[in-house]
DNA sequence: TAAGAAATGTTATATTATAACATTAGGAGT
DNA sequence: ACTCCTAATGTTATAATATAACATTTCTTA
């Protein structure tokens, strides 16, 4: 099959190449950071900060909110989860891009995101750049939709 | 000058065009709605639900969160304001487009937003529901950045 | 004009998120 | 190894955003 890291969405990959970056930027991987990626990392659909929380009172000792905000926040800044805005919630990164955009597809019926790359905005967002209207330094995208599971059912 | 109605951003035009929309519709304008979208008409910048509220209440006597937050639903359901996911906050819309897509370009420096269509995503969505894999049914775009007016600063 | 539907008023509370400060843990330099 | 300093966490409290539930009022229309 030969499918490279990135393209594999199971839990211990990402959670391997956070500890790997953690390394290499000198970030400590604490436990709190640790599980909550882990628990991110576990689901296919967003979790809600409270939700991560929840899971997290099962595997450390009555965990308080800004525990599990302070871990996602360290998580999204580094690019490993991304935050659905519409959602108020949370999901895995498959990529770890450094760059600049975020593009999802969220089924209005079941809930599920996917990430995509449909558009490159790069082009056209040079293009304003140069109207000096608007310099642009990043775009989040959120395509809703009926995914192709919910279409079947 | 000559411009069209969708041009100006100034706050009658719109509230006309609500008065319009609900007498055609068969809506009632009453004095809530009519308050609300006058308070985000008047504004540039996105306001909050509760800074809505506050300023409702110097026009109407003491209102309670859901009378500002019905207001909102109603008018966001009906196309006249968007709400924007990141700053869980309300702008007019200048175009009451019966269109799918909402895209933004939002300054963050001073938080002054402006509707675009930089982008037509029809097309591609198109092609994706050819996949069989998703079917679109509305896009969300918010374009992060500096404006004109801060680059200067 | 009365009945029914739609909107609002009101109370309470759910949900999401952060401020503030005390405590603990980890790394750098000696 | 010890001390200092910084970063992270623990803890308490509360801010900010949003909605559920039900009583009351207003509008429409028959």
């Amino acid at each position: 099959m030969n499918m490279r890291k990135n393209d594999t969405p199971q839990q211990n990959g990402i959670v391997d190449q956070a500890c790997i970056f953690c390394v290499e930027n000198k970030e400590r991987l604490t436990r709190p950071r640790l599980e909550v990626l882990k628990i991110i990392a576990a689901n296919t659909k967003p979790l809600g900060a409270y939700e991560i929380l929840e899971r997290l009172g099962k595997v450390i000792d009555s965990p308080k909110p800004p525990t599990a905000y302070r871990a996602i926040e360290f998580w999204q800044k580094k690019g490993f989860i991304h935050r659905i805005r519409s959602l108020n919630a949370y999901v895995i990164c498959h990529a770890v891009h450094r760059h600049k955009g975020e593009q999802f597809m969220i089924c209005d019926d079941c809930g599920v995101v996917t990430e995509t790359h449909i558009y490159d905005f790069s082009e056209s967002l040079k293009n304003r750049a140069e109207d000096n209207t608007f310099i642009p330094s990043s775009w989040y995208v959120e395509i809703h939709g009926q995914c192709a599971q919910c279409q079947t059912n």
